[in-house]
Parts: structure tokens; sequence; C-alpha cells
DNA sequence: TTGATAAATGAGTCATAATTCATAATTAAA
DNA sequence: TTTAATTATGAATTATGACTCATTTATCAA
């Protein structure tokens, strides 16, 4: 028997979201991820169906890690809902931030393939939309979040806007420093752009 | 001389966006837009350089639109800030909910192509976006909007949710009825999720 | 040392679809 | 009519790049 050389699956991978972030998944070529993840153009298919099936499985770990984490997030019983709240904001502000590839990447393609497929997409993306509801929901129940916001459309709101703003800086850093989009965010979201004097 | 038959120009744009709108610009194809224009394929030539083209035009005719119509609101004087924010959030709302088709369009394709090729694409989107900015800038200036907000970073805030919202709702208009939208999405940025009792 | 098995390779296949262009059709002016 | 200018056409060309598979290479057990 011969043993693996390295880890071809994770170089595959690595390279295909820097790929992927670089040109968008359809001018994207299978032969530069090869090229990217020192391995050859056969190899890609010895460890991946095909060209969607490596963007899936971009996919399926994001939102998978993220999923874990909220999941543990939400049952902790020593944190006020804010700041149940704010550690989610938090906790994917860091995701998407420690690889800024990754986050072009979800930015590009995930929408796209929502929709047209939504069936093969990552169940762990609906599961951690579920969490989040249920925070939002709790602080509704407990009154310290408005009963007349729509959550659904608060959800598409937030996802909305982490999006393009994650994007933004993944783009540009200088322009869009972390810091001052996490504070922004957490305010904008729970307080609005009025001044409340 | 020969004249032309009907408006090509304009019926391939239509389909084109329709088809866009369907499969996605790398999965659309030139004989279907043809098909659904009732044109031949190289009438579609005849009219636009190329693929490319034909999407910079939905774009340009896009953000055209809403920057005249932007423009004239933020000169009067009639209005208060938080009315013309207003009329600004209204304003969006209408020209995309307008056809479905196009909000999905630009949803899923403006990012790539502004992330790629920014030099070509339509200054109506900037010059749009320069008198958003406006409208938030004077609002902070007379002490309406809160000062602490990074302008910047919430016209991306609101963009993004934006995209999300009405791309959601060309989906399926069903789950995500208009006035239902707009009213959140008015009451969301400006006071936000916390309950103010 | 050798045979068996799994891993790796990349030149070649093949389908796809954007674009071209030689030709035809239509109208207006001469 | 005839000619010229413009508009319309779609079969044929062509480039592209995802994917295949026959072959090679590496490792292990006997």
């Amino acid at each position: 028997m011969r043993k693996k050389e390295g880890n071809k699956e994770v170089d595959i991978l690595s390279a295909a979201i820097k790929v992927f972030a670089e040109c968008g998944f359809f001018d994207a070529k299978i032969a530069k991820i090869a090229e990217l993840a020192n391995v050859s153009i056969g190899s890609i298919y010895v460890y991946y169906e095909n060209k969607d099936d490596i963007l899936f499985k971009i996919f399926e770990q994001i939102w998978g890690g993220l999923y874990h984490n909220l999941e543990s997030l939400v049952g902790r019983k020593d944190l006020t809902m804010v700041d149940k709240y704010d550690a989610m904001i938090d906790m994917i502000f860091d995701t998407f931030t420690e690889n800024s590839a990754t986050a072009i990447v979800i930015a590009h393609e995930q929408q796209r393939i929502l929709m047209r497929t939504p069936e093969k997409f990552t169940p762990y993306y609906e599961q951690f939309v579920g969490l989040g509801e249920r925070i939002v929901r709790e602080g509704i129940k407990k009154g310290i979040f408005n009963p007349n916001i729509n959550v659904n459309i608060f959800r598409h709101f937030l996802l909305g806007a982490f999006r393009d703003l994650i994007n933004s800086w993944a783009v540009s850093p200088k322009d869009f420093p972390l810091n001052t989009m996490r504070q922004n965010v957490k305010f904008l979201s729970k307080y609005g752009l009025l001044n409340h004097k």
C-alpha cells in the first residue's frame, strides 16, 4: 500500500479558496488551483468530485464551524441577551476575518448556490441561522428586543449587511478597520442611525 | 436605407434581464436571450459588443435612473432630514421591486463586476452613493443622526442589507411582503433592534 | 525481492457556447 | 426599377477548460 503524501485534500481546498477569491468561481481554472496546491490536475479529482464539489466543501467547513460555535453560545446561562447578541456578532467577524479570501468567496458565491441548488447547500447554514433567530426571539420574549421587529427580515437585514461589510474589508482592509466595523455593526443594529441624545 | 424593425435593442435587454435572473450570468446562454427576444443571435452582436456589455447596460440603466431620482430629492427644502432618508429608502425599494428580475441580477452580479473591473462600472453608482452619503452627513451636521456613526460603514451596512432583502423578496415575494420590508428597514436602520420602551 | 494495492499524474478528449462573417432581406433615394 | 445603404441572420468557426484514464510511482506485507 502506498501512503498519502502530505495532505493534498487540505492543500487543494486552501488553494481553491485563494483562486476562487481572486478570480471568482467561473473564471477560476482547475489547472491554477492544482498549480497553487502543488498537486497534479488529476489529484484534484481524486479528492473532489468536480469543481462544484470543492465550493460546497468550503461552505461546509465555514458554516459547520460557525454552527458549532454558536451552539455552545446559545446554551450559556451566564450571559445577558445583549451579551449573547454581541458575542454572536463577534463570532461572525472572527470567522470571516480570520481568512479574508474565504470571506470573499462566501460573499460572492453563496447567494447563487443558495438560490439555484438550495437542496445541495450545507445544512449547517440553516442550522446556524436558526440558532441566531433563537437568540433574537428569546430577547424579544424577555422584553429586551423590540417585539415589532420581523425576525425573518431582521436576519436578512443583518446577514446582508455583514456580507457587504466583510467583503469590503477583505478587498481593502485599510478602509474598513476591524474594530470600527465591529463597533458600528453592533451599535447600528441595536440602536440605529438616529441620535437619541 | 433599411428601417429598424421594432426595437431590438430594448427587447434584447429585457430578455437578458430575465435570463440572467433565472440562470445567473455565467449559465445564461446568448442563444436563449436571442430566442426570448425574438431576435437572431447575430442581432445581439449588432446592438451589444458582447455578453459583458449587455450586463453593463443593465447596471447603467438602473443606477442612472436611481441617481437622477435621488438628485432631485436631495435638493428639496421642504423635507426634514428624516423624511429625505425615508424617501431614499422608498426610492430604492420602488426601483427594485418594479422589476424583480432586475433586482436579482443586481444582487448577484454587481459585486463581482465592481470588484474585478470597477473602472468599467457605471459611474452613476458612485454618484448615487455619494448623494446618499450627503443626506446622512447633512443629518449628522444638523444633529439628527448620530455623529459617532462611520458614514462609509453605514453605507455598506444599509446597501448590503438592501441587497439581501430585495433579493429574498424577488425569490419568494410571499415570505417578504413589501410593506413589512419597507417598515422594518426604515425602523431598523433608524432605531435598531433594542426595545427603547 | 516481489507482488499487490493505493496514490498520483498530466496529456489528450470532448462538449460547450461565445463570437464571427458571408449572405440575405428590407427600405429609401436616385 | 435599380442601386446603395443599412439591418438582420444563423451556420460555421474557434477557443476554452473541465474532466478522464492509461500509465507510472510509492509503499507495505509476505
